[in-house]
Order: structure tokens, then C-alpha cells, then sequence
DNA sequence: ATAAAACTGGACTGTCGAGTTCCGTTATTG
DNA sequence: CAATAACGGAACTCGACAGTCCAGTTTTAT
């Protein structure tokens, strides 16, 4: 029985810095130009690589930019742990939702948002990827934290209105400033607006759910 | 001195029928296939008219995308005229969170929403026109109604915080479905579902700002 | 009737992009 | 060193599409 995972070793390894040049190109042209805006010459030149180097890697387009947006996705992770189990209740869950802005507002996941929501119908594998280790991980994320602060009796929130709470919290922080930044009616959020706005929505939970 | 408003009458006149016909196909094309992954022989073909003739009433491509995107927004609007005072307070935001979602969840709101994000860098006209009378426009009908609640001694909301809580209760309307709806993960949602949900939304809402 | 302009249908140009092919070069393994 | 395979570079095929052109036809105002 021949090896099977190591046929036939010999020539010349594929480059694997080759390899991510590419990916981090095909990453920042789809992101910034979209799926369709983007060509496989223009990849290849900002890769400072051949064409057929790339066809080497990547199969087609197509698989070039599921690699691109998974690596992104699996890269940008809201970080569950990082979530401090302050002494604070309040300055807890202002810390969740500055994560979250931070986050959904930083411009390659704004850019992210635009490419995969306008590919998802050619592309749903890559819309539920998405969804999944985004918007739902974070959403689970928060809920868990909930959970957590609902068990030392610092919140009162019925198990099955866990997930609710938790998206209410997201959703309000989310203000009209994501869509004004997926439009590019705005570049970026002043901290001056986005500051007050976040203890708003933190102190209007509180009086909703604080035990 | 000549007319300048009538240039030397003579001839066959453009026909009306023909360019609504043009701009509703392509409304059709361009909302289900995006700007880029639609043709204009595909425009005319599905119009039932000559390429010719197409371009003979609009310059180009582009033109034929913002007036189509124009034409759709200006019919679409949140129609704020008809929010009825209702005697019961709850009734009143339940019907206008109802009119919302069913607004924002409709199909071709939702492919609008996608097309319009997609194509915002290439065309900042058209994401102004599309946020300033749609999500704009809804924000502050729903902010006006809620100053009269607030005249009427019905909810106590501040006067500088009437925006921030119009846009509350939107979001909070919304949740996770718009973006289920945006990424493909859904065909729509169902009323068992959204029906329960905006009832808790609309009474937290109450708990939040009831007089 | 007549002239002007809209419309059809199709052919045509020019461009761009995905994917392939070929050849010479370079790196790696045995 | 020799066999092997990655890589660069460039040319190439093939199809799609925006926009134009034209010759003939239809509609409409004067």
C-alpha cells in the first residue's frame, strides 16, 4: 500500500510564504473591489507573483476567495475569553460592547460584511461560514457572559430570553452606525459620539435586566 | 427668443411605456443579480426592446442604475402617514414595528439593501439617496410619532434622546433576522416567530420610556 | 403627404478577464 | 549530479459585455 499522505516526494516544495502572499492580496483586492471587481492578473501583480504561481495554489477564483474569507473569518473572531468577569457589572458589559463596535466597525469587517452579503447568493457555503463564527459566535459569546452574571444573581433574565437579551445589548450598540458605514456615508465613528452612546445603551439594559 | 423648454416639435415621441418597461426590468435584473452581473443586452431582452432603444433613453449603464435604485426607493418609502394614533400606546408601536419589519424584511428591500451597499463605493450618490429616504426617513417618522406620544404625556422620553430611542426600538425590531435575511441564511421569517418577538420588543420598549 | 424622430434587429468594435500553455529558470530531494 | 517540480513571464484562447453603427420600419407632428 502506497503512502498515501506523502506520495512520492521529490522537486522543488511549494512556497508557503508564496502561498500567503497571495491569500493577503486576493484578501485586501476582494475586500476593497469585490468578488467580481477583482481579476486573477490584478491578485497575481499585487502577490509579486506569476499567474500561474497563483493557478498552482488555487484552483480558480472561486476557491481563492473561500480561502480568502475563511481565513478572515477565522482571523477576526470576536475573543470570548478575553471577556474580563469584572467586579462591575456596568463597566462588564460596557467592556463587551466596546469589543463588539470595535470589531463590526473596523473597515475590513465592514468591507467584509459588503463582500460576502453581495456574494451570498452565488456563494451560501461562505454566507453561513460567516454567519457562524461571526455575528452567531459573538451572539453566543454575550449570552454565555449573561449567564454567567444571571447565576451570581447581579442580572434577572429567564434562560430561554438569554439569547434575546443578548442580541438587544448587540443590536442597540450597533446604533445607525453600521449601515452608514456599510454605505460609506461615514469613514469611521467619532469616539466623542460612539462613547456616550454605548453607556446609554449599557444603563438602558441595566434597567431592563439588573436583578 | 427660441424655446428652450419645447427644442422643435416633429417626429415620433420617445414612448413612456417603453422606458417604464426598460426601468422595471432592469430593477428586476439589477436586485437579483447585482449591478455588475447584470447586461444590458439581458436589460433589453427582458424588456422587450431593442438595445438601441434602451440606450436611447438612458446615457448608460449607470444612469440606467441610478434611476432605477431612485424609482424603487421613492415607491418603497416607510409610509408615515399611515401611523394611526392609536388609543392604545402598545398597539400604536406594535403596529409601527410591524410596518417596519415588514418593510425591511421584504425581498426586494432586503436585495435593494444588498445591492446599494455593494455598489456604495462606485456610487456615494446613490447610498445617500437610498439611507436619506429609507432608513432616515423611517427614523425620524417613528421619532416624530413618539414626540407626540411624548406631548401627550404617554412616554417620558427626553427631547434629545427621542432619536436615540426611535432608533432603539427599530433595532431592536430587527435583531438577528435582517442579516440572516442580507447573507441568504433565510427566505423569510416566520410570523410565529416574529410576531412573539416584537411583543417583547414593544414591552421593553414600554418599560424603558413609559410616562 | 412629408419630414423628423423612435424603434427593430443584427452586426460590429474594443476591451477585459478567466483560465491554459509553453519555455526557460530556479530550488529541492535522493 | 540528476531527476523532479515550482516559478516567472509572456503569449494565447475564448467568451462576455459596454457601447456603436446602420439599414430598414413604424409612429407622430406639421
Amino acid at each position: 500500500m502506497p503512502e498515501v499522505s506523502a506520495p512520492v516526494r521529490a522537486g522543488r516544495p511549494k512556497s508557503v510564504a508564496k502561498a500567503e502572499a497571495i491569500l493577503c492580496a486576493a484578501a485586501e483586492l476582494f475586500l476593497a473591489q469585490g468578488f467580481q471587481g477583482t481579476s486573477m492578473d490584478a491578485v497575481a501583480a499585487r502577490a509579486g507573483v506569476s499567474k500561474q504561481t497563483v493557478y498552482s495554489h488555487f484552483a480558480n477564483k472561486e476557491d481563492l476567495f473561500k480561502a480568502c474569507i475563511s481565513a478572515k473569518v477565522a482571523g477576526y473572531g470576536f475573543d470570548e475569553t478575553a471577556i474580563v468577569e469584572d467586579d462591575d457589572l456596568r463597566t462588564g458589559l460596557l467592556a463587551i460592547a466596546r469589543r463588539f463596535v470595535d470589531l463590526l466597525f473596523d473597515p475590513d469587517v465592514v468591507a467584509m460584511h459588503r463582500v460576502v452579503m453581495s456574494e451570498a447568493a452565488s456563494q451560501p457555503r461562505i454566507a453561513a461560514l460567516f454567519f457562524d463564527s461571526g455575528p452567531k459566535r459573538t451572539q453566543i459569546a454575550v449570552c454565555h457572559f449573561l449567564q454567567r452574571q444571571v447565576a451570581k444573581g447581579r442580572l434577572g433574565i429567564a434562560e430561554d430570553r438569554l439569547l434575546y437579551a443578548a442580541t438587544q445589548l448587540l443590536n442597540m450598540s450597533i446604533g445607525m452606525y453600521q449601515l452608514q458605514l456599510l454605505l460609506g456615508l461615514r469613514a469611521s465613528i467619532d469616539e466623542a459620539e460612539l462613547g456616550p452612546h454605548l453607556e446609554q445603551v449599557v444603563d438602558d439594559f441595566l434597567r431592563l435586566y439588573r436583578a
